[in-house]
RNA sequence: GGUCCUGUGGAGCAGUGAGGAGUGCUCGCCGCCCUGUCAAGGCGGAGGUCGCGGGUUCAAGUCCCGUCAGGACCGCCA
């Protein structure tokens, strides 16, 4: 080893030992004749102390030394509380440069610069940024947060397996990433969304209980929380029932937060989906703060007001938003637009209990006596109104919801909510949606077409796919989904029937997932299990806003990589050679 | 595919409303001074296609059009 001690390490108790240290120079403080180190290493950093103004003077930022020196208590006076090492000095006996280092970039002391450095340029330079302190500590959680779910689930039985991240194109939710295959021209791999196919294969292996710290690939649009590459700590396990999954989870989960010193309440409360639509209008409610949803719909079932007169009417309330000016109601309106919606009807309860606004007038006497107490709103407060279809209405009030806690400042940004959101419907009406429908049904998967039914609707859901409730859990904590699975369709004929609902033959059916269906044949246990979105939940760990801040790596809004440049034109030689070019004849399928 | 915000020495900002010489601030960088600092201090200095292209104007960092890059949101993401 080229150091005898890690610099962040050193006590008092290491006084009058001699003692080698390598890291970086911090900082530097020059005195002319006496000049101050500090040292920086992963563990920390260490006061070196320079008597020779010689050696001093061409140190700079960031170069990298090999430093002998005796450790010395500091003079009375000069102690630094602020360091764990402040008691103690390194009096530079030799000073070996391992490595200079050109004038940087960007400051890697961000201590010393009142604003954030930019992210472009941080990611540019990744390999610096990580020398600081937050980007570094958000890596190794992430390393901490690995262990202790491998730790967690390895004492459990469970296996931890790999599956091809170079497989078939299947038709799952998203565009597939593609790769050229060179000894097969016009045939391509694709990368897998998730490793949902094969970790149901492993179940039908008999392996049980399995779990793997996966990367996704999914070539959509981005978003604060996505990334073109992203993992999962993906889970499956046989002969077991949501409870069971359930139960696994919240021990993980418990076991995570507890690296910050978090003790989660388990069992953690579970809401339906329909519950989490009528009261937060949303499949992820953020429950840090209340203002749940009002149905309306009856109050206003004999209304003359026309908007109102609409198969779900609902309200949110704004507490003290009766004082916004007009602007700021008028900027609502522009907010709802930009959802897609005509307006975001608003009341204001007066400070007597009257009502105003442009609403009110429209609403007959006993429409807007009973309406406060209704909603739940005081004097002062400020009630919004959406009106039309359901779900689209009560997701505009839920968007509302939060955007009126972040603004109010009624969310505790200290509080973590943990929420189990079950029952949701196995299919969706393809007119609801703009989905790549699998199939040519009239319904398509909520979740993915081997979601179990609910063990109620086994018989039934065929008949009913509008009411059909699938075997299915997501887990929301703080409004983020973090987590997402089912029981699986382990049952030939109940998967047949479910690709029938969905308009799949069962040539089509054999065409596309044949392999599973195949597989399926051979004494196919029950099992479910579960994923979690691991970059989200890390992020939440390290109380980061953005999901790049625990990725070592990550790449920009539009898939590129500011440090590699990737994505790069590849040579002619490489187009021929991966047959990107062959335009696939008649006979093969594309 | 759409909407909004941002782009000014190496970093972070101000300057743009209401056009008038690349003006300013904090940090960094370079040189000199300095023997107890720890965001060291003092003095001096260098460093700019104002993202890019076009237009309006006597005159554009500033106004207009286009474009590129980054960020946020809508669509999309089983």
């Amino acid at each position: 080893m080229l150091r005898t001690h890690h610099a962040g390490t050193l006590r008092a108790g290491h006084a009058g030992q001699t003692v080698t240290l390598a890291g970086w120079v911090a900082r530097r403080r020059d005195h002319g004749g006496v000049a101050f180190l500090d040292l920086r290493d992963a563990s920390g950093v260490s006061q070196v102390v320079v008597r020779d103004e010689s050696v001093a003077h061409e140190l700079r930022s960031e170069y990298c030394l090999k430093i002998t020196g005796q450790v010395e208590k500091r003079p009375e006076g000069n102690e630094n509380p602020a360091l764990p090492t402040g008691d103690i000095e390194v009096i530079a006996g030799s000073v070996e440069i391992l490595s200079t280092a050109d004038p940087l970039p960007f400051q890697i002391d961000d201590a010393s610069t009142a604003a954030p450095v930019g992210e472009e340029v941080r990611l540019r330079h990744r390999y610096l940024d990580l020398r600081r302190d937050g980007p570094a500590a958000a890596i190794r959680l992430r390393s901490e947060a690995n262990r202790v779910a491998r730790e967690e689930l390895l004492a459990d039985g469970f296996v931890e397996v790999e599956t091809p991240t170079m497989t078939r194109s299947t038709p799952e939710g998203a565009r597939d990433f593609v790769v050229p295959a060179r000894l097969r021209p016009g045939s391509w791999y694709a990368l897998p969304q998730s490793p949902q196919l094969f970790k149901q294969l492993l179940m039908v292996a008999g392996i049980e209980r399995y779990f793997q710290i996966a990367r996704c690939y999914r070539d959509e649009d981005f978003r604060a929380d996505r990334q073109p590459e992203f993992t999962q700590l993906d889970i499956e396990m046989s002969f077991v029932e949501q409870d069971d999954v359930i139960e696994l989870s919240e021990r993980v989960v418990a076991a995570l937060w507890k690296l910050i010193d978090v003790d989660v309440r388990t069992p953690m409360p579970r809401l339906t989906y329909r519950e989490a639509f009528d009261r937060y209008g949303t499949d992820k409610p953020d429950l840090r703060f209340g203002l749940p949803i009002t149905e309306l719909t009856d109050h206003f079932a004999d209304t003359s007001f026309r908007v109102f007169q609409a198969p779900y009417v609902g309200g949110v309330v704004y507490p003290r938003g009766a004082s916004q000016t007009r602007k700021e109601l008028d900027g609502w309106q522009d907010w709802a637009k930009a959802r897609g919606a005509k307006g975001l009807a608003y009341v204001l309860v007066g400070e007597d209990g009257e009502l105003s606004g442009p609403v009110a007038k429209n609403l007959s006497e006993s429409e807007r006596a009973a309406l406060p107490d209704l909603v739940g709103a005081d004097p002062g407060d400020a009630i919004f109104f959406a009106a039309g279809s359901r779900k689209p209405s009560q997701s505009l009030l839920g968007a509302a919801r939060l955007e009126i806690g972040q603004r109010t400042g009624l969310i505790d940004e200290d509080a973590w909510s943990f929420v189990w959101i079950v029952d949701a419907p196995m299919f969706e009406a393809v007119a609801d949606t703009d989905d790549v429908a699998v199939g040519t049904g009239a319904w398509t998967a909520v979740h993915h077409a081997f979601t179990a039914p609910k063990p109620e609707w086994l018989d039934s859901f065929d008949a009913d796919p509008a009411n059909a409730l699938a075997y299915a859990y997501d887990l929301v904590c703080n409004g983020n989904e973090i987590g997402g699975g089912s029981i699986r369709i382990h049952r030939r004929d109940v998967q047949q029937r479910v690709f029938d609902v969905m308009g799949l033959s069962p040539e089509q059916a054999q065409e596309k997932f044949g392999f599973l269906l195949d597989a399926f044949k051979y004494g196919a246990p029950p099992h479910g299990g579960i994923a979690f979105g691991w970059d989200r939940i890390v992020a939440l760990l390290a109380g980061t806003e953005s999901i790049r801040d625990v990725i070592a790596f990550p790449k920009t809004g539009g898939g590129f990589d500011p440090l590699t440049g990737a994505p790069a034109p590849i040579t002619a030689q490489q187009r021929k050679e991966a047959g990107v070019d062959v335009i696939p004849g008649e006979d093969e399928s594309s």
